[in-house]
DNA sequence: TCTTGACCTTCCCATCATGTCAACCCCATA
DNA sequence: TATGGGGTTGACATGATGGGAAGGTCAAGA
């Protein structure tokens, strides 16, 4: 049994020794085992966890997402269907927040080609966050 | 003087009165006339600032940006250059995120499709985020 | 005139994932 | 034994937004 102390863990699987805390309070991981001092000590299979979790986190699947990913795991008798639902409905939401941020970039690009970006005070980009809508209260859109 | 209520602000420009509130808590907007029994009656001018800083969250810019561009939009003797320097680092942060987004799901649309999908328990996606790594208590990447 | 419902006010808490900071405890080594 | 580098808990912050409670105010209908 090769236990390690939560830096050593944090070092192993590149999970900051706060969020493993972290981790332990909201349930995504067991409480290790500790000894007489409090400290918390590591086993292999709790490294394998953190291991799984950070993956998770770096194809940015929420929490919520990875509490199922690892029951599932720990389900043997799972049924790939569950975990390809979930892979795929994260697969749309990163494709959707993605297309959202390139829109904003792309139509915030078409201004600052028509922006000079000299001295001169006239700005285009300033005109299309301020239109002078003389009379007309509301914003249209 | 047409004064509306902080209601009506909200319908006109899209920004709930929630936010119209913590605008002014934090400093974005100036404090709104209030009459007597305390209530906020906001100008034509204030709701052309309010539809200001809809349109640029819209754009995706965060507070101190926004900051930054109403200032320079009551400045009449700015440089459309200090705007566009502002604009064009916030294209930049668009496009780094969003191609991160999109690389999550690019990797992770690639795992989807490797798993069957079907009732077996075996998946590559479960797979690709617990390796196997007998005896390394590490994470390689 | 009284009630009712819609609106206003302030203040606190929650999200999501992460970091910082402080106060304090424990252990090994020079 | 002093020092440094761990460990522990807890509180608070981010950024932008939402929810809700507790209480004051106003306008319209009975």
């Amino acid at each position: 049994m090769t236990l390690v102390t939560i830096k050593q863990a944090s070092e192993a699987t590149g999970v900051s020794p706060k969020m493993i805390r972290h981790y332990e309070s909201i349930g995504l991981i067991k409480a290790p085992t500790r000894t007489e001092n409090g400290y918390r000590y590591y086993s292999p299979e709790d490294i394998s966890g953190l291991c799984f979790i950070r993956r998770a986190r770096d194809l940015g699947f929420p929490f919520e997402d990875i509490r199922q990913l690892l029951a599932l795991l720990r389900d043997k008798r799972r049924s790939s269907a569950e975990v390809k639902q979930i892979a795929l409905r994260h697969v749309a939401e990163l494709e959707a927040k993605a297309a959202q941020l390139a829109a904003m970039g792309e139509a915030l690009k078409r201004l600052t080609t028509a922006c000079p970006g000299n001295s001169s005070p006239h700005c285009p980009i300033l005109d299309a966050l301020d239109p002078p809508q003389l009379g007309k209260l509301w914003c249209n859109s």
